[in-house]
RNA sequence: GCUGGAGUAGCGCAGUCGGUAGCGCAACUGAUUCGUAAUCAGUAGGUCAGGGGUUCAAGUCCCCUCUCCAGCUCCA
């Protein structure tokens, strides 16, 4: 057996064991759903008539390796379904997912000592024993849905950690301890880089540090779309539902659009207003009517203004290529922009900059003709490489196809299809890329890119998305050679996603320990005394005009407290200016990350060593000036 | 939206049985003028998330709402 096979065994295994402690505990009525295993350990759902918390924790561990302890005997069995729905008599979920196995399939069984049975494919351990050594302990407990389907029984899943080994385990909790550290919530906080209110949720406010960061972000983006021929457009954030009526938002994104009501909108209900539902969420409760005071004011989102803040740059894009004629000589044309979308979320859906309402995307449409789709995505994964590699992650592709509910043309699908296949095979080789049948838009197929930071976490950043949709319901055209009309296809892309999420992932990524060139501030300038102010003015002055973002403390607090706060700050070079420096010219150094200090070293060699790391985009801190 | 937790000074937190709102850091004032991660002393700072209720009395108990967190579900 090897190692994953032993860990899937043996978690599988420990979920039993949960289950049965849970039920020993809580009672014969403790209702038992599934118990998979998982990364770092399993889980099992329940229904359990009382709350379990925190404080239940020790009892459920002491519990389970009380269980252990009996060294009792696993025995596997097969029985006919009958057999089955007897056997699970009472336990709904059970009996649920056996009628639900196909008829005549052998049913297996396992028995954990003689007073426990739950259904399972296995394998699992012989004897109790074998998972005397293993070391877990309760990670959490939280509400999940049986099925995951939010209409049905809202049950308790208790997660467990599980490794082969107490080092494991201990390894494990280390890890999520270092994960909990980068959180870039609170590191957001500390280092001033963005902030939330009330007022606002999930609609980040950018604070002077974080905002240059941002700017860092856009500026790479343009610079190097500006090198491969995209030009930047601007676009109304606010359109009327007309718009949205054409692109499809109306009819399959209205709650994910912040609708704003125009002045027809608004209507003064002196009387009895027909046709209120009282529950929005369900079609099925009858529309009543309501009488509503006098001069209360109500909104039609039907009305011919009404507005929504957008969602996506794509429609305002379709309607610029829109505005004049194209020949087959102008495409591609590629519109980038970074305008301010809005996302409605429900409620308990955001998560700091992951998962936000307001953010802008590096996002860009393509129009193309069919014969230039797979050059025109090699230069995108040409420029995502770049981009990536510049932050010094890894990324991975995943090929999504065509899904059972594809709109268009089948013959198109498959030619598209074929060129994204071409491309990534001659990327990354054949297999080194995972593709997900038929998890394609509707509107075309897409390849998405995982990156991967420095804790091994995937994230969702970059997406190329094919679309014969859009062309299709704005309407636009090109003329070809021969004359003739023709659509073109529209490419989707986004390489860093949401700029905000990607800034949440680089600010863990990085531990706020930031490259040189995306650094809030760069260089922090600590004169020891205030007649040193002179000179660190000086020397301030000569970084800023070489385009360095440097700050100073000129106040009369002390040296040590100066270079603490630049320290907590995170900032990558603190100079440290007195009597000798201003005498010599020259500026002592305090590298980030390393106890080393330079001393001596001349103002403009300083200089010059930061507008390198300036122009490469280095992701490394020189530790010397040479 | 669902389950569970949380919201007290700018930040991080304490606040016991319901009985005058606390600590550390930061800020401000003064002293100190300092060579590499916290100088000393003093001062100020509060609608205890918001609203309602119980009570002689509410940060504390009850109800409603908002926001955040851990998950679920959904997503970039």
């Amino acid at each position: 057996m090897d190692k994953q096979e032993f860990l899937e065994v043996y978690r599988h295994s420990l979920a039993h064991i949960l289950a049965k402690a849970v039920i020993e505990i809580y009672g014969k009525e403790v209702q038992y759903a599934i118990g998979p295993q998982i990364d770092d350990g399993c889980y099992y759902d329940f229904l359990i008539p009382a709350s379990v918390g925190e404080a239940d924790f020790a009892a459920i561990e002491e519990k389970m390796r009380e269980i252990i302890k009996r060294r009792e005997p696993w025995t596997r069995q097969e029985v006919s379904k009958d057999e089955a729905l007897k056997l699970f008599e009472g336990q709904k979920f059970k009996t649920e997912l056996i009628n639900d196995l196909p008829e005549g399939e052998i049913i297996t069984i396992y028995k954990t000592g003689d007073d426990f049975t739950d259904l399972c494919r296995g394998p699992h351990v012989e004897n109790s024993q074998e998972l005397m050594n293993v070391a877990y302990r309760i990670r959490s407990v939280s509400g999940a849905y049986w099925r995951g389907d939010e209409k049905r029984d809202s049950l308790q899943r208790i997660y467990l950690y599980a490794f082969p080994s107490r080092d494991e385990l201990k390894a494990h909790l280390k890890f999520i301890q270092e994960a909990l550290e980068r959180d870039h919530k609170k590191i957001g906080q500390e280092l001033s880089l963005f902030m939330f209110d009330e007022t606002a949720p999930g609609m980040p406010y950018w604070l002077p540090r974080g905002w240059r960061m941002y700017q860092e972000l856009l500026k790479f983006s343009r610079e190097l779309q500006e090198k491969h021929g995209y030009t930047e457009i601007a676009a109304p954030l606010v359109n009327n539902k007309k718009l949205w009526l054409i692109s499809g938002h109306w009819a399959h994104y209205l709650n994910n659009m912040f609708i704003v009501p125009g002045v027809e909108g608004f209507l003064r209900a002196d009387s009895e207003v027909a046709d209120v539902y009282p529950d929005i969420e369900d079609a099925d409760a009858a529309p009543r009517k309501v009488m509503l005071g006098k001069h209360t004011v109500i909104y039609n989102r039907e009305a011919v203004d009404t507005m929504a803040a957008k969602p996506m740059n794509c429609p305002n894009a379709m309607m610029t290529y829109k505005r004049t004629v194209h020949s087959y000589k102008e495409l591609p044309i590629r519109y980038s922009e970074y305008d301010v979308l809005h996302r409605k979320e429900k409620s308990g859906q955001m998560n700091g900059l992951f998962r936000v309402q307001e953010f802008r995307q590096d996002d860009d449409h393509t129009f193309v003709m069919e014969s230039q789709i797979e050059d025109e995505i090699a230069d995108i994964i040409a420029i995502a490489d770049e981009i990536y590699a510049t932050f010094g992650v890894t990324y991975r592709a995943e090929l999504s196809t065509r899904p059972d509910d594809f709109m268009g043309d089948i013959e198109v699908w498959n030619r598209a299809e074929a060129a994204l296949k071409r491309i990534l095979d001659n990327k990354y080789g054949e297999g080194g890329y995972e593709v997900n049948e038929g998890d394609g838009a509707f509107y075309g197929p897409k390849i998405d890119l995982q990156i991967k930071d420095a804790l091994g976490r995937e994230w969702q950043c970059g997406t190329i998305q094919l679309d014969f949709q859009l062309p299709h319901n704005f309407g636009l055209t090109y003329q070809d050679r021969d004359g003739s009309m023709q659509m073109p296809v529209v490419i989707h892309r986004a390489i860093y996603g949401s700029l905000e999420r990607f800034i949440g992932i680089i600010i863990e990524n990085f531990k706020g320990a930031f490259p040189f060139w995306l650094s809030p501030y760069q260089v922090g300038i600590v004169p020891i005394r205030t007649e040193h102010n002179e000179y660190a003015a000086r020397v301030a002055a000569a970084l800023a005009e070489a385009g360095v973002r440097v700050e100073v403390d000129d106040t009369d607090s002390n040296m040590k407290e100066k270079i603490k706060k630049y320290k907590n700050l995170k900032d990558p070079y603190i100079l440290v200016l007195g009597d000798k420096e201003a005498a010599e010219n020259t500026v002592s150094v305090n590298v980030r990350g390393s106890n080393k200090q330079l001393q001596g070293v001349p103002l403009d060699k300083f200089v010059k060593l930061c507008e390198k790391l300036n122009s490469e985009r280095s992701l490394e801190l020189a530790e010397n000036a040479d």
